[in-house]
DNA sequence: CAATAAATTTACGCTTACGTCATCACCGGA
DNA sequence: TCCGGTGATGACGTAAGCGTAAATTTATTG
């Protein structure tokens, strides 16, 4: 059987974006999909790339960060200098991202706090939390219309 | 005694920010600072709102989030609704760093599999993984003067 | 009082990550 | 053969959050 493959609105559908945004990701050198004739065909390695990339995006990473993160997976190994310099890349961005755990963390915890006394204040008014959030939520989305 | 006052370079010092920075939060309507002829003097309430701004900053949220939550004070909505919105916007954040969360234990898992892969592959390679990672950062930090 | 230093306003610039046309080509179906 | 749908390629537009002059006024200091 033939791999799966897939056409860019498909791909731009399943992930909730648009086909402008996968584009662009190729113009950033993220993704380089085959061509049949000028139309892009993706396959599952592309797809792929594309979930790394939106990965880093909810990481708050830029494209260009993106890229090098993705680079290391197809780093040349053959050498064995590369492999060292992989080695030392990896471990800088393990460093980062522990950086960002703790930091994500604590944000979090003062986060919880903020929610629960917003709450408190709202039931000290009478009111019940999840109504009022619910009612907010619906009539600011009655108001972007 | 007066209270203290502070002029627009004296918070950006203290905050590590610029003053055109505050100038500009000034124009989204988050400090309305009183004026000494034409220059701008902050008091210890103009300061806690600056706290509070830089505050939401790290949080991530944009200033139009952070004036609506500023605004809880000052009350055009009612105070309930602004309560309501605040928990609204603290969850929607919550959910997002819940998200980052996975995503980052994820990505550094993976990049613990790339380290531990390349340092095997040295190691087949009859090379000492920590001291080829030596030699490429000293190479590298000698390339970089 | 002259020389700096500090502040103000105005306004254009910049970066990232796309959105939004406009125009054109191509492919399959009625 | 004409049409609708999909895709491609420019190219300009946009939004956030300031940065960076430039031109001027105001304060401070020796």
């Amino acid at each position: 059987m033939n791999e799966k493959l897939y056409s860019i609105t498909e791909l731009a559908e399943e992930f909730d974006i648009t086909p402008r945004a996968i584009r662009f990701y190729e113009t950033k050198g993220l993704l380089s999909p085959q061509r049949a004739g000028a139309t892009r065909v993706y396959n599952y390695r592309d797809r792929a790339r594309l979930v790394l990339v939106l990965r880093g995006k909810r990481l708050g990473f830029s494209l260009e960060d993106i890229k090098e993160y993705i680079d290391l997976y197809d780093a040349d190994r053959t050498r064995s200098e590369q492999l060292a310099h992989l080695m030392l890349v990896g471990r800088k961005r393990i460093t980062e991202l522990e950086q960002q755990l703790d930091d994500v963390q604590t944000t979090l915890a003062e986060l919880r706090v903020i929610e629960a006394e917003a709450a408190d204040a709202l039931r000290a008014r009478g009111l019940d939390p999840e109504r009022a959030l619910a009612e907010i939520a619906q009539k600011l989305l009655v108001e972007a219309i």
